[in-house]
DNA sequence: TAAGAAAAGTGATTAAAATCATGTTAACTT
DNA sequence: AAGTTAACATGATTTTAATCACTTTTCTTA
C-alpha cells in the first residue's frame, strides 16, 4: 500500500526527478514549482483526464503507472502508452491547443502532481533547456509512433505481443508486468481471448512465466527474435 | 511537366509560403533564409532521405508530393504521411537528434528547398513564433498518430480505406488522387490485391470513380459513414 | 469466510484478409 | 508503332485472428 505522505513530496527531493523532464530546473525554479503544484493520491482505475475535454495543466507522475489510451468506434480501448514515475502526462494536447485526443487512467495506486497551464508555459518560456527537453520528447515519441503504426499494420499478433512485452519490460524494470489481460490485449491491439492463448503458448515455450495476472519475462532474446527487426 | 525555373524561387514569394511554417518569418529572416537555402528539382521516385541516416537539414516542399514511410520486416513500406507543398519535411529526427526512422521519396516531380541544420536551429532560436509553430506541429501530429494506431489496431481494412481516402482528399484537394495501387495499399496498411478489390467495391457502390490509376471521390459523406467515428 | 462479481481461460465456429497463381491492361522504351 | 516491362486485376486457397458461448479461477466485500 502506498504511503499517503504524498502531500509532503517536494519537487527538489522527488524520487522521480532524476528521470524526469524537471531534472534540468534550477533550485529557484524547483522551489517555485513546489509552491504552485498540487499533489494528489489516486486509487487504481482513477481517471486523470478524459478524451474530448480541454487540458488545464499537466500531470507529473511521482509514483505508480498510468495508461494513456484512445477509444475506437465500439468503445474498445487502444493503449497508446503506459507512463511510469517521472513522466509528465498530458502536455501534448496543451501544446497543440486542442482538446485531449486520449484519456489517462491509473492502473495502480498513484501519487500525481498537477502543474497548471500557466505554470507549465512559464517554465517553457523561461527555461530553454526544459523547453528543448520537451521538444526532444515530442520528437522522440513521434518517431516511435511511426514505428508503432507500421507494427500494427504489418506484424502478426504474435509478433506484436513479443514487441509489447519487451516494451513493458522497460517500463516495469525488475518488477513483474502487472496488467489485466484485457489491458495487455488493448496494448498489443488484439482480442482478449487471442492474447490469453498466445500468452499460454509463450509460457509453454518457456519464454515467460505467469503468476496469476503477473507476467515475468524469462527469455528476452527469444522475444527479440519473435518480434522481428 | 514542372517548369524548371525552381532556381529562381524566392522564399518571400513562394507560392506555398501561406500554408507553411515559414509564413511567420519577417522579411529580414526570409531574405536570410533565401540566401542560405538551396533549391533542387526532383524527378518522380527520387529519394530525399533514407531511414537510418543522419539528418543534415530539413526539406521545404515547394511543389509536388512526397511520401514519408518506414519499412517493415520484409521490406514492405508503410506510408506514414504524404506531404504537400508548404510542408517542412524531416525536422522530427533533427529535433530528437536521432537518425531518421523514416524515409522520404517523391511520388511526383517536385521542387524542394533544403535548409541546413544550422540555419533551421537559428530560426528556431531567434523566432519564438516559428518555434511555437514547430512545437504545435509536432503536438498535432503526435495526436493524429495515436488515432492512426487505434485505427490500424481496430478498424477493418474497408474502414481504413474510407479513412485513408478522406485524408488523401484533404491532401489532393480538387485534383484526383494520384497514387499507385501499391502506395495506396501501403498507406492504408493492407495487401495490394485486397486494396484493389475494395476499390472496385467502392466504385460499384458509386462512392468513387477511377481513371486508370487516378481516384476521384464522389461521395465523401458515404466515406465518413464507412469510416466510423 | 462465504457469496457474488469480475477476470481469466477454453473450445468451436466464423469471418476477414493474406497469399499464391495467373491473366490483363497500361505505359515506357527503342 | 511494336515490343517489353511494370502495374493492375481476378480467382482460388489458406491462414490468422475475431467472435460467440461457456467454464473455471481469482479477487472483493458484505
Amino acid at each position: 500500500m502506498l504511503i499517503k505522505t504524498y502531500k509532503n513530496i517536494s519537487c527538489s527531493n522527488c524520487q522521480s526527478k532524476s528521470h524526469s523532464l524537471i531534472e534540468n530546473l534550477n533550485s529557484e525554479e524547483l522551489n517555485n514549482l513546489e509552491q504552485n503544484r498540487g499533489c494528489s493520491f489516486y486509487k487504481k482505475s482513477d481517471c486523470l483526464f478524459l478524451e474530448g475535454s480541454y487540458p488545464r495543466g499537466v500531470y507529473c507522475l511521482n509514483h505508480g503507472k498510468v495508461k494513456v489510451f484512445t477509444r475506437g468506434d465500439e468503445g474498445k480501448e487502444q493503449i497508446i502508452h503506459i507512463a511510469k514515475p517521472g513522466e509528465i502526462i498530458g502536455f501534448r494536447a496543451m501544446l497543440s491547443g486542442d482538446p485531449y485526443l486520449v484519456s489517462a487512467e491509473t492502473i495502480e495506486e498513484c501519487a500525481v502532481c498537477f502543474i497548471s497551464k500557466d505554470e507549465f508555459f512559464k517554465m517553457m518560456d523561461s527555461n530553454s533547456e526544459f523547453r528543448n527537453d520537451i521538444i526532444k520528447g515530442l520528437s522522440k515519441e513521434l518517431g516511435e509512433r511511426a514505428v508503432s503504426i507500421t507494427d500494427m499494420a504489418q506484424k502478426s499478433v504474435r509478433e506484436r505481443l513479443a514487441v509489447g512485452l519487451l516494451q513493458l519490460k522497460e517500463i516495469y524494470g525488475a518488477e513483474p508486468i502487472n496488467l489485466s489481460r484485457e489491458d495487455l490485449a488493448n496494448f498489443v491491439g488484439t482480442a482478449t481471448e487471442t492474447l490469453i492463448r498466445l500468452l499460454k503458448e509463450f509460457k509453454n515455450e518457456g519464454i515467460i512465466e505467469t503468476q496469476t495476472r503477473k507476467v515475468i519475462i524469462l527469455k528476452s532474446d527469444k522475444l527479440h527474435q519473435l518480434a522481428g527487426k
